[in-house]
DNA sequence: CATTAAAAATGATTTGCATCAATTTTAATA
DNA sequence: TATTAAAATTGATGCAAATCATTTTTAATG
């Protein structure tokens, strides 16, 4: 191989990635993908269970996750910490750093992870001329809010086999819509990142995959996850969802 | 008065309201603000418990609270509700509408309320063509972002005396932020909706309040508190916070 | 001011899930 | 492949907070 068709291979290109369908440039037309294309930098890759930043950090931009899986999370002083939400390829995090131009929350993988860097500066700079950049990026802000919204009041209000049910559907449904199957998948977090995000302990999270398990609900070994009884996740969560919108 | 002193006085002013420090037009320049004031609407005014917006409703715009109190909140099939946020007078809401141009969450008043709405096109119009307010725009999100993120923590987290004292010293910096006494205030909610938004019972609130006053760390009387000793209650909470960063 | 309904407080009881403790399984590394 | 540490599972026990039931207080209305 020579020297420009290893500088090619290297260069980003959003019109290229796979994910350009659930990133950022959803929507835009080619040529809108293109000026992107001209700022995001070279992929990085980071092992498991690195950190990305930490509250204080200086906020750097959003990152997109390609390859792997992502968790943002705080901590409470006694070391507990409260995740935020996993973070899946295709999707988006870092915009907590938005207020105070640096972040509040820590980032870190769950896996090997490759991840893109988007500054913010040339995002803000598309933001100008591009309205529908600009659209883009406040429908962005907005699911991200509503994803927090759905969190909370899973926290807040269901019961420790409801916040399971939900969580299972809610990781199927974003595999699915990937094009990845929404039955059988293996999860990228560990069972105390789960019991974590869901505010349970862990062995209350065995103890319902187990129960689960014996329902014949779900098949479930070690991360890989069989969706048997897909209606039965659905029962479940049934009393805890609005009704579909739009 | 005649007619043209009463047309002035309908009219809204960004620049004369003395919420403007807090507001959206915050940090803008005086003929910045002058561009907001051109599109905001005479403030509308509601009684107690009166809905502002509910799921599937069109997203028209941002709300900025004047007077009174609004809660934001989803709810269960079978009734209970996770309140998301409270927005008190300065603050805005109606952000969740962002992602498919239609809410999903309810807004209601929790008093006699009047409020500002900030067409979003106008705002985005706006966003084009200065910088500053873009930026103002991004701050705004990110800080919602962050709100929902400490609820979170809260919510999977905290016990329950942690939660309500974490609740009193929030309240309690808000007012303080307007300018008002952070030590004595009056609360715009009921106790039912502090537990839903700390997603513990009413009793638990009742009890709670209680032990706090036999302490002698608050006063509470119906709506009105008196918070006699501050530290007590960032000691309750020490163990919960990140450390403050800039 | 009397009547009624809603909100808040208080007590008794229950329970879902955490916590503690101990194994088993899996993964990492020499 | 053996050794070790980490992750996950399983069981026993305890408790914080929910639930249920009742009373008291406050606010609303004729």
């Amino acid at each position: 191989m020579n020297q420009v068709q290893l500088v090619k291979q290297l260069k980003v290109s959003c019109e290229a990635c796979s994910l350009s369908e659930l990133c950022l440039s959803r929507g835009l037309s080619a040529d809108q993908m293109s000026q992107i294309d001209e700022f995001i930098e070279r992929p990085r890759k980071l092992e498991s269970n690195k950190q990305i930043f930490e509250p204080g950090d200086k906020f750097y931009g959003f990152y997109a996750v390609r390859t792997g899986g992502v968790k943002t999370y705080l901590t409470k002083k006694t070391g507990e910490q409260q995740i935020l939400g996993f973070h899946l390829p295709g999707e988006i995090f870092g915009m907590d750093g938005m207020e105070h131009s640096s972040h509040r929350c820590y980032a870190s993988t769950m896996d090997i992870t490759s991840y893109c860097v988007l500054p913010f500066e040339r995002l803000d700079e598309l933001c100008e001329i591009l309205p529908d950049f600009r659209k883009q990026i406040y429908k962005l802000m907005g699911h991200e809010l509503n994803c927090d919204h759905s969190h909370q009041l899973l926290l807040g209000q269901q019961t420790a086999h409801e916040r399971l049910a939900t969580f299972l559907l809610n990781i199927s449904s974003r595999f699915s819509h990937r094009g990845f199957s929404p039955s059988s998948f293996m999860l990228p977090m560990s069972r105390h990142d789960i019991a974590c995000y869901l505010g349970i302990a862990v062995e209350t999270v065995s103890r319902l995959f187990k129960s689960f398990q014996e329902q014949g609900i779900v098949n479930i070994n070690r991360k890989q996850v069989d969706i048997l009884q897909m209606d039965a996740l659905n029962k479940m969560v049934a009393n805890c969802e609005e009704p579909d919108l739009d």
